[in-house]
RNA sequence: GGGCGUUUAGCUCAGCUGGUAGAGCGUCUCCCUUACAAGGAGAGGGUCGGGGGUUCGAAUCCCUCAACGCCCA
C-alpha cells in the first residue's frame, strides 16, 4: 500500500484492490478459525460445488450468502468458521472423463477399473482447486485449510461407518426392486434423480381374446412394446362393464401367452379403456399391483433398453432396441387386427436428470436405504422448530415429501464414488458387509459405488472429523449453525443430513436453513450452458468488480426468497455504488487534519447529531434485518443512508462546517456495516484511514451497536425541516430555470433561532446570497416565489425573474394536494368509530397532520392572495 | 389431480406484524457547483390482476375467479 491519499484514483479500481486485499487477509490467516477458541462458535458448511463444474452464478450468490453471514458472525464475537469442499458427483464426473476416452476410442473397460479411477483422480485433483480458486474471486473467507472433498480419506471412513452400521440396524438392505434405469448412465438412478417430461405419445387400445370363449378384453397402453412382459390384465373392482370377466383368463397377442384378469383399486376407470395391461417388470405402479397380487416378474427389457431373447418375446424382436421394437409390435398388431384404437395421449415421460435420456423402470438387484424410520426424527425436528427454515414456506414441501417418502435406491454402477463396503465369498457367495475386507483371499467386494448424495449427506458432520466426536473441530464446531441453499436440492441433500445428522450424531446438523432463490436470466428461464444463456460470474467481477457483483445479488435477495432474474447491467448497480463509496471516502480522507481526534458528545452541531442518529437508527435496522435473514432489505437500508444521508447532505455539509471527529466515525461505521457485504473496498479503505483502530483489519474489528447516547430525535427532526426548506428553495429554482450560477437572497419568516443556527447550510445548499429574517406582519414582494415549510415561511423575490402567473399555479398545485390530504383524514377524524377504536397514537397523529396542513393552506392562501 | 409461488410506476422488483405506496433502471429539464458525469439538482409517472368479504381503515387478512411459473402424483 503505497500511494498517499493524494493520489488515489477518482474511480475505484475493483481488480487492483481485490486481489491486493485478499491476499492480504490469505497471507495473514484471518479466515482461520480456531477450535481452541473460547468465542462461541458460529459455523457453515459449503454445499460442496461439483468438481467436475466451474463457479456459476447461483454459487456466486449461494457464495456471497454464506460469507455475508460468516463475516457479519466473525465481526459480533464469534469464532466463525466456513468450510469449503468439493463433491466428487459420481456420474457427472465419470461422464465428463468417459467423454475424454472416446474422443481416443476408448471406453472404461478398455483401460480397466484402476486406471480409469487413476485418470479421474487426477481430473479431479486438478479441477478441485480450480473451483474453490474461482470462489476465492469471489471473496469468500472460508477456511481454505479445512477443505474437504467427498471422496477424500476421512469422508470414505465416515461413508462406510454409516454403510456398514445402518446395514447392521437393518436399514440397509439388498433386494431386487424396480428401479428408474438410465440406458445411457448405464446406471439406476433414484427417484429425485428423474424428472418428468409431457411428451406427446399415443394411447394405443390392443384387444386381448378371452381364452376358451369368444369375446376379448380392450386395454389401453402408451407402451405397447412392454406387451411380451405382461403378466395380468387389471380393471377397477367397481367398474361394471367388467365385472363379469374379473378371475377369467385372456391372451396376449402375437405370443398367446395366458394372464389372468384381476380387479384391483390402482386402475382409474375413466382412463383409456378402464382395463390396463399389467408388466411389473418395466412400470412402477404395475409392479405394486404385481406384489400385491403376488404375480410373476417378467422381464423384457435388458439395460441397453433392448429386448430381450427370451421365450416371451416375440422372436422379431430379439435384441431390437426399446422404440424399434415399439414400432414393430405396432404393425404386427395392426396386421393381426387386434389393434382397435390410435389416438394421441400426452403423458409424463421420465427423464434422466443428467443426460435427459428416457429412463427404463425394470426390476433391478440393488442396495435401498429404508428411509421411513430415519425420517421420523428428520420429521419431528422440523415440527418442533429445532431445525428453521428460512424462508418457512419451505418447511412445508420438506414435511411432505419426508412424510411419504420411499426407499432411497443408493447403489450405483458406476466407478467413481465409494465403493459399496459389501464383500462376496466367491466360493460359497456368502456376503460381508464389513468395513474392511475380511480375507482378500478369499472375498471379493461389491463393485457397485454408492450415489453420490450418500455422501454429500454426512458433510455437515464427516468434514468435522466424524466418526471421531472428540476431534477438536467435532466438538467446536458441530453441529453447524446455518444451512445456506437453493430450494432445488432440498430433498436431494438438506433432507438427507437433516436424516443422516440426526441417526449417527444425535443432533441436527444445523439449526437454520436459509433458503435463497435461483438465479434465471433476464426472461425468467433457468440459466443452461445448452440454452446459452447463462451469466459467467467470473467476467462479471471482472467487468464490474467483486463487491459489486456481491452487493447486487445480496440486494436481490427478497426475503421471500424468490427467484432473481439477472441481466449482466444489473452489477452496474453495485459497481456505481461501490464507486461512490470509494469517492466519498476520497473525500473524507483528504480533508483530514487531526485525524486522531477523539469523538467529543458535547461538541456536536445539529448536523452532527442528526447523522449520528441517523447511524444509530441504521445501525439497527441492519442488524434487525442480518439476524432474520433479510439480506436484501439490509443493503437497501446502508445504501439509502449512505448515499441519501451521509453523502447527499453530511458530507455536503461538512464542506461548511466540519467536525473530523464525526466525520471518520460515522464512515468508519458505515465501513463496518456493510464490510460483510463489500470485503474489498472497505478493508482497502479502512487500512488508508488514519484513525486509532482496536484491531488490524476492518474484517477483524467490531461490528456497530446501537448505542442510546446517539439519540436525538428532536434534533433530527429539525435537521430534516432545515433540508425540506433547501428542498424548497432548490424547487423554486428549478420550477423558474432559474441557473444554478444565479444567486439569489431569501426572507425567512418564522423559527428564527433554528434558520440561524442553519444559515450557512442554507447560502450553500441553496445557492443564496443573503438571508434577511422578517416578522409575520411584514408584506413581502409581490414579485416572489414562496414555500411553506413547517411553521415558517421562505420567501424568494424575483423581481422580473418569475412569472405571477406561473407562480399562483404552483401554489395552487400543492394548495390541491394539501386539500385532498386534509379531506381524506378529516374523513376519518369525523367518523366516529375510528376515533373510538384506531389506537391512540393513530388518532392524535392524524389530528396533528390535520393542524399541520391547516397552518400550510392557510399560509398558501395568504400567499396567493398576496400574489394575485 | 394435489401443493406452492407470482400478478404493485414504461422495465426489474421491494413493501415484516393492516394506518391509502417505495427503490433501481428508463423518461423529461437543468448543471463539468474543486469526492464522484459510474456524478449533482429538480420533475413526471401507479384506481397495488378482476370480483366479493372482514375492518373505523386492506397492496397487506379471508373467499373466489383469471393469467403465468414451479414442485409432486
Amino acid at each position: 500500500m503505497t500511494e498517499t491519499i493524494d493520489n488515489l484514483s477518482t474511480t475505484y479500481n475493483a481488480r487492483e484492490v481485490e486481489k491486493e486485499i485478499y491476499e492480504y487477509w490469505e497471507n495473514n490467516e484471518f479466515f482461520k478459525a480456531d477450535n481452541k477458541s473460547k468465542k462461541p462458535p458460529y459455523s457453515i458448511v459449503i454445499p460442496p460445488p461439483n468438481v467436475t463444474g466451474i463457479l456459476h452464478m447461483g454459487h456466486a450468490l449461494d457464495g456471497t450468502l454464506q460469507d455475508i453471514l460468516t463475516r457479519y458472525k466473525r465481526m459480533t464475537g464469534y469464532e466463525a468458521l466456513w468450510l469449503p469442499g468439493c463433491d466428487h458427483a459420481g456420474i457427472a464426473t465419470q461422464n465428463v472423463v468417459e467423454k475424454e476416452l472416446a474422443k481416443e476410442g476408448k471406453t472404461r473397460h478398455d483401460i480397466g477399473r484402476e486406471e480409469f479411477l487413476k485418470i479421474t483422480w487426477d481430473w479431479a485433483n486438478s479441477h478441485k482447486s480450480r473451483i474453490l480458486g474461482q470462489f476465492k474471486t469471489l471473496g469468500a473467507s472460508f477456511d481454505l485449510s479445512r477443505a474437504r472433498f467427498t471422496l477424500d480419506e476421512g469422508c470414505s471412513k465416515a461413508v462406510k461407518k454409516v454403510f456398514v452400521d445402518l446395514y447392521n440396524k437393518g436399514l440397509i438392505y439388498k433386494g431386487s426392486y424396480i428401479v428408474n434405469w438410465c440406458p445411457r448412465c448405464q446406471s439406476a438412478i433414484s427417484d429425485i434423480e428423474t424428472e418428468y417430461e409431457t411428451e406427446q405419445g399415443h394411447l394405443w387400445e390392443i384387444s386381448y381374446p378371452l381364452k376358451d370363449e369368444t369375446g376379448a378384453i380392450v386395454i389401453a397402453t402408451t407402451r405397447p412394446e412392454t406387451m411380451f412382459g405382461d403378466v395380468a390384465v387389471a380393471v377397477n373392482p367397481n367398474d361394471y362393464k367388467y365385472k363379469d370377466l374379473i378371475g377369467k383368463t385372456c391372451v396376449i397377442p402375437l405370443t398367446g401367452r395366458e394372464i389372468p384378469i384381476i380387479a384391483d383399486e390402482y386402475v382409474d376407470k375413466s382412463f383409456g379403456t378402464g382395463a390396463l395391461k399389467i408388466t411389473p417388470a418395466h412400470d412402477p405402479n404395475d409392479f405394486e399391483v404385481g406384489r400385491r397380487h403376488n404375480l410373476p416378474f417378467i422381464k423384457v427389457i435388458d439395460e441397453q433398453g433392448k429386448m430381450i431373447a427370451r421365450s416371451e418375446v416375440h422372436p422379431e424382436l430379439h435384441g431390437r432396441d426399446r422404440y424399434d421394437a415399439r414400432e414393430r409390435t405396432i404393425r404386427m398388431l395392426k396386421a393381426h387386427e387386434v389393434l382397435v384404437k390410435i389416438s394421441d395421449h400426452e403423458h409424463n415421460v421420465g427423464k434422466c436428470q443428467r443426460c435427459n435420456t428416457t429412463i427404463e423402470p425394470l426390476l433391478s438387484e440393488q442396495w435401498f436405504v429404508k428411509m421411513e424410520p430415519l425420517a421420523k426424527a428428520a420429521i419431528e425436528k422440523v415440527k418442533d422448530g429445532s431445525i428453521q427454515f428460512i424462508p418457512k414456506r419451505w418447511e412445508k414441501n420438506y414435511l411432505m415429501w419426508m412424510e411419504n417418502i420411499r426407499d432411497w435406491c443408493i447403489s450405483r454402477q458406476l466407478w467413481w464414488g465409494h465403493q459399496i463396503p459389501a464383500y462376496h465369498n466367491k466360493e460359497t457367495g456368502e456376503m460381508v458387509v464389513a468395513l474392511e475386507n475380511p480375507d482378500p483371499e478369499k472375498f471379493v467386494q461389491e463393485t457397485d459405488v454408492l450415489d453420490t448424495w450418500f455422501s454429500s449427506g454426512l458433510w455437515p458432520f464427516e468434514t468435522m472429523g466424524w466418526p471421531d466426536v472428540n476431534s477438536d473441530d467435532f466438538k467446536k464446531f458441530y453441529p453447524t449453525t446455518t444451512l445456506v441453499t437453493g430450494f432445488d436440492i432440498i430433498f436431494f441433500w438438506v433432507a438427507r443430513m437433516i436424516t443422516m445428522g440426526l441417526e449417527f450424531t444425535k443432533v441436527p446438523p444445523f439449526s437454520t436453513v436459509y433458503i435463497h432463490g435461483l438465479i434465471r436470466d433476464e426472461h425468467g428461464q433457468k440459466m443452461s450452458k445448452s440454452k446459452g444463456n447463462t451469466i459467467d460470474p467470473v467476467l462479471s467481477i471482472e467487468k464490474y468488480g467483486c463487491d459489486a457483483v456481491r452487493f447486487t445479488l445480496a440486494n436481490m435477495c427478497t426475503y421471500g426468497g424468490q427467484d432473481i432474474k439477472l441481466s449482466d447491467e444489473k452489477f452496474e448497480f453495485g459497481r456505481n455504488f461501490a464507486n461512490k463509496i470509494w469517492n466519498a471516502s476520497r473525500f473524507v480522507l483528504m480533508n483530514l487534519e487531526n485525524p486522531k481526534k477523539e469523538l467529543d458528545l458535547k461538541e456536536l452541531s445539529i448536523a452532527d447529531k442528526w447523522i449520528l442518529n441517523k447511524l444509530n437508527k441504521t445501525i439497527k435496522e441492519v442488524v434487525e434485518n442480518l439476524d432474520s435473514y433479510r439480506i436484501g432489505e439490509m443493503t437497501t437500508v446502508l445504501y439509502d443512508f449512505f448515499w441519501n444521508s451521509y453523502c447527499d447532505w453530511y458530507v455536503e455539509l461538512s464542506k461548511i462546517e466540519k467536525n473530523e471527529a464525526i466525520l471518520t466515525y460515522v464512515l468508519d461505521m458505515f465501513l463496518r456495516l456493510i464490510h460483510p457485504v463489500m470485503p474489498h473496498l472497505t478493508e482497502k479503505i479502512w487500512q488508508l484511514m488514519p484513525i486509532n483502530k482496536e484491531k488490524q483489519a476492518i474484517m477483524l474489528s467490531d461490528y456497530p451497536k446501537y448505542r442510546e447516547e446517539f439519540n436525538f430525535e428532536a434534533e433530527a427532526n429539525a435537521m430534516e425541516t432545515v433540508f425540506e426548506a433547501i428542498r424548497s428553495i432548490r424547487n423554486i429554482r428549478s420550477s423558474f430555470n432559474i441557473s444554478p450560477s444565479v444567486k439569489f437572497d431569501i426572507k425567512i419568516q418564522g423559527e428564527k433561532a433554528l434558520y440561524t443556527m442553519v444559515q450557512g447550510y442554507l447560502k450553500r445548499l441553496g445557492r443564496v446570497e443573503n438571508i434577511e429574517f422578517i416578522d409575520k406582519d411584514i408584506n413581502e414582494d409581490k414579485q416572489s416565489a414562496s414555500a411553506i415549510v413547517g411553521n415558517s415561511k421562505i420567501i424568494i423575490p424575483l423581481k422580473g425573474l418569475i412569472d405571477i402567473e406561473q407562480e399562483i399555479q404552483r401554489q395552487n398545485k400543492k394548495l390541491q394536494k394539501l386539500s385532498s390530504e386534509k379531506a381524506s383524514l378529516s374523513g376519518r377524524m369525523n367518523n366516529k368509530k375510528f376515533v373510538e377504536s384506531a389506537p391512540v397514537e393513530v388518532v392524535n397523529k392524524t389530528k396533528e397532520r390535520i393542524e399541520e396542513i391547516d397552518i400550510e393552506i392557510s399560509k398558501i392562501e395568504d400567499l396567493i392572495s398576496n400574489l394575485s
